[in-house]
DNA sequence: AAAATGTTTTTTCACGATAAAAGACATTAT
DNA sequence: ATAATGTCTTTTATCGTGAAAAAACATTTT
């Protein structure tokens, strides 16, 4: 099979929405830094729509002739890169019961079951391993840590120290500096969805990561913003597992946040300090909670 | 060529420096385990070793008939992994003259000028990507963000925030932990390295390792003690490429250690964070100290 | 001449295949 | 009965290969 053209297919939907809020296309680089892809890419695709008939191609010439329709679009399922495919199966594994602490990861069974090859799991358990829950023996196989309390724990340790620091250089940033903006902007999305916390309450964890990464970058440190991925992975996993009191949750969260927000505002460092301290406590409440009686045992 | 035997090689170089010492080698279960590999791969020195009339083997008795000569051994470069030649050589182009931040890295490239598949290459950028010298720029080249001012303050924030935690973890150990007779035994080895440093210099570098490694692990926190690898490899490439000074620089760093064990062992949490922050900005002045002029207008 | 399109080359991504190494099972010795 | 040896099976590490995607080069259009 080699390789899957799910990078042409996914950009091809999303050129397909574009089709609606335009009579004509722009330029094929042009379309290339808008899709993000190359224009070799770009080229497929205007090729597909030329011949679905979804608009007529002639050089610089690029007119839209119909709106798409449903059956024109991809698939979902075939627009995932490989890499997320196998995120997706090992996590479900992962969390799923079963899952203790010492157990044996095997690439070539796990390749089987997902139908990759061995080379793709491999690099995913490399990638992986970054996050902690895994380890390899050398020349043999990998070992799973399990995501359990203590794993937790560390977690947030780590998280508490680096936001601790960069919410406090946050704060110290110049009037001029375009977080500012960038922060006004994430208070107003705050505010919006507090006011309909009852229907919106799943929007927040999006929300909830663009807010703790625009902290994290006033770090300017590289192993702080990268560490952000692991806390993001574990939250985005965890939380799409665990639903209990989601919308409770949120709503705590977006108050805290908008505490924060203004804390930050007032560039004191006391107040920054101890709203920070104040969220970073409820959320490791939180992800400890969350964590099955089950799990709590696996310490050893 | 699929896979060198290279585990091998290694095992039965560390095999024949084992016959010196007996008259007769021990079960093959214990072999493994004494040299970290497998029955297969003991089994495979065995019947090479009674080829070469090193040992008598029957069954349960492997009887030494002679003692190991240079011959014997496998050369060097042979035993090395895959892993370990793809890092000496990126390091080597990486540390050399004109890897400048933002140079595109090329994996076939790479592959072709080691002299090894790219699938090799490729996992080897994966693992290393963790450092935070390189970046991935999905579905083509990675970037090299280059060992640059920047990046040795940002390695240093994160040490030694994490340092100063894992030092006030340990000075708070229970008197009966294992980790005060090793700290105990770590002071020794300094105390010889001192008397001795005129000669001795260059051995202080994997001593400093070990020391480090204790301390961090206090902090049973599995993100500290991961992090010692980023720190541990940019030392290890670092000074093999930055000799100014060695024997001055590591004369001074032993005496530092041991004040910085004698804070430990008065368990006095102000005497402890004094002595580490001492040590620990002589460090980063040794770091920065040694990266070339040149390097210091890659920020950008 | 700058920017687009058309064409060709190179690189990345993923697979199956194969030898090395690990691991499992069967047999034998203490 | 335990622990070793002998044998067979499975998994890991690595390569070459080929399609997808990117990038480079050449040509045309504005």
């Amino acid at each position: 099979m080699s390789k899957s053209n799910n990078v042409y297919k996914d950009a091809f939907n999303r050129c397909l929405r574009l089709l609606d809020e335009t009579r004509s296309l722009p330029s094929e680089p042009e379309l290339g830094t808008l899709l993000g892809v190359s224009r070799t890419t770009v080229r497929s695709i205007l090729s597909r729509m030329e011949e679905t008939g979804l608009i007529a191609w002639n050089k610089r010439d690029k007119t839209v002739l119909r709106p798409p329709r449903t059956q024109d679009f991809f698939p979902e399922e075939e627009t995932d890169s490989l890499a997320e495919i196998i995120e997706r199966s090992f996590m479900r594994r992962l969390l799923a019961e079963g899952a203790e602490a010492g157990m044996q990861i095997n690439e070539l069974e796990l390749a089987r079951e997902i139908g990759v090859g061995t080379t793709s799991v491999r690099e995913f358990l490399i990638r992986f391993s970054r996050f902690g829950l895994i380890e390899k023996r050398r020349n043999s196989h990998w070992v799973l840590k399990g995501f359990t309390r203590a794993f937790a724990l560390e977690l947030t340790e780590i998280r508490e120290m680096f936001e601790l620091r960069s919410a406090a250089a946050f704060a110290a940033l110049p009037e001029d500096s375009p977080v500012w903006a960038d922060l006004d902007r994430l208070e107003v999305e705050h505010r919006q969805l507090a006011d309909e916390i009852a229907t919106r309450f799943n929007e927040f964890s999006e929300l909830d990561e663009r807010f703790h990464r625009l902290i994290h970058r006033a770090s300017h440190n590289r192993f702080i913003v990268d560490f952000y991925d692991v806390i993001a992975m574990i939250f985005h996993y965890h939380y799409q597992w665990n639903k209990a009191q989601e919308r409770e949750r949120n709503e705590v969260a977006v108050q805290e946040h908008l505490a924060y927000i203004a804390a930050l505002k007032s560039r004191d460092p006391g107040k920054v300090d101890a709203a920070c301290r104040k969220h970073l406590k409820s959320a490791r409440q939180t992800l400890l909670s969350s964590i099955p009686e089950g799990r709590q045992a696996q310490l050893a």
